[in-house]
DNA sequence: ACATGAATATTGGAT
DNA sequence: ATCCAATTTTCATGT
């Protein structure tokens, strides 16, 4: 079996110009993910601006210009810099130190490697085959096909109808005729998904003159508890929706063979 | 100078049962950060599920159990685990296969190392001194010091007021005597800073009677169209702030020393 | 533990 | 390019 990644190059306990030239190397290279360890202090200043003191992080720089840098703890990297249009190694004062800038929005990285201890260069060939299930994209498709899991006699007019104020996740019609307005969360829903509702029933009710009953009807796993009362406040309705059928459950035999 | 972070670990090119013992050995180590490269094969189960295929991923796992699995492109990582609770390492089928569990909420992720090119370990120190500037807290804290920045003749009545649809952010009365409530937006503000502040709006208007007049205005360095116009025929007000001044050149000399 | 809201959010999709 | 909404959002904070 051929073996897939390979590692380009690796440098321990690096000297500034060491590390200098082997960014210079492999920085950008066609798949080369670049990782340094070490010691280093981190600057950014672009939508906001931060500077993390002296300190071991990991450094990782991904060949479409992605750059991380990982402490100790946290899924969320201390600094990061999103495909970086520009990725310059220098020497300064005695030291390497990377300058990762983005030209728009305009914002700048610099990591001064104080002490790097390692430094790798491996080459990731692009992954495929990456698929999620359970999203809300999926949940709006099993309702759109069954709306009877969410009220019985409901049929569906439209899904993600476009308005004024925002694409309303599923429209329909209920078995008295009525509109109704379904908002869909895949998670627990809290009150941002109480007031997404509400401004889609109010834009619907103003739309349709204002006399004619319209029924908001929050779709989700769970919802919070002040999220159920303001909910209830309002009129709307919360509809518990949880471990939909799939589509391949669904699907009609023989529909590709 | 003391060199920080260690590497205390490297493998190249492991077999299955050296990667295991590697990993049985730096695991949860009080602050190594264990990094695998290689082709492998992710699969979740937990908030969602997932499917990654065999492709070329780096696995970084921090000492707080924190799991990330790193594709060739992308800030956000393809698989994650924030700070699970177990890490096993196990041989099946002849390979080393990395189960990652946490207990609450429910998820697991199995890494299954199909050829693993190249492991470290790296103990990083513990950072401190990092620091965020430009964050909503301080442009609010700089707006409640100078409300002038928004409008001459503001005075500030509350900050973060509480009321049943959500917190305002700043709560002032205008020159002629006319409530104002203040919604701040860091960034660009869209439809939902809109949609935001006018509940605020209706909220206060319900609370004073409903006769008497209240502004709204959103405060942010800019605005999408779309929101500027909705806005517009919703009454209310938009000011452009940016480049506030920091506390440190509005502070009176001598505070501290 | 639960709920809320910000974030250098990132990302993908639609317009 | 701009705008919008989902996200296994993560994370800090307040209750």
């Amino acid at each position: 079996m051929v073996t897939s990644a390979v590692l380009h190059g690796l440098l321990h306990d690096p000297d500034p110009n060491g590390l200098n030239e082997f960014l210079e190397e492999h920085l950008r290279g066609p798949d080369s993910v670049v990782q340094i360890a070490g010691e280093c202090e981190i600057i950014y200043h672009g939508r906001a601006a931060s500077v993390a003191e002296a300190g071991d992080y990991i450094v990782l720089i991904k060949p479409d210009g992605t750059l991380l840098v990982h402490g100790h703890r946290g899924v969320k990297p201390v600094n990061w810099q999103p495909r970086c249009d520009e990725l310059r190694p220098v020497i300064e004062d005695g030291r390497c130190v990377l300058y990762a800038e983005r030209y728009s929005p305009s914002e700048l990285v610099r990591i001064d490697f104080l002490s790097p201890i390692f430094a790798a260069a491996v080459s990731l060939r692009e992954a495929t085959g990456f698929e999620l299930i359970g999203t809300e994209a999926q949940m709006q498709e099993a309702l759109a096909r069954t709306p009877e899991l969410i009220e019985e006699g409901l049929s569906l007019l439209d899904r993600e109808l476009p308005t004024e104020v925002g694409g309303i996740d599923l429209y329909a019609r209920d078995r008295s005729g009525r509109l109704v307005v379904v908002e869909l969360k895949r998670g627990k829903a809290g009150q941002e998904a109480v007031h997404q509702l509400q401004r889609y029933v109010d834009r619907v009710r103003t739309l349709n003159g204002g006399d004619k009953p319209v029924r908001g009807i929050l779709a989700a796993p769970d919802i919070t508890t002040p999220a159920l009362q303001q909910l209830q406040r309002q009129g709307l309705e919360f509809r518990e929706v949880k471990s939909l059928p799939t589509e391949e459950e669904q699907e009609q035999p023989g529909l590709f063979g």
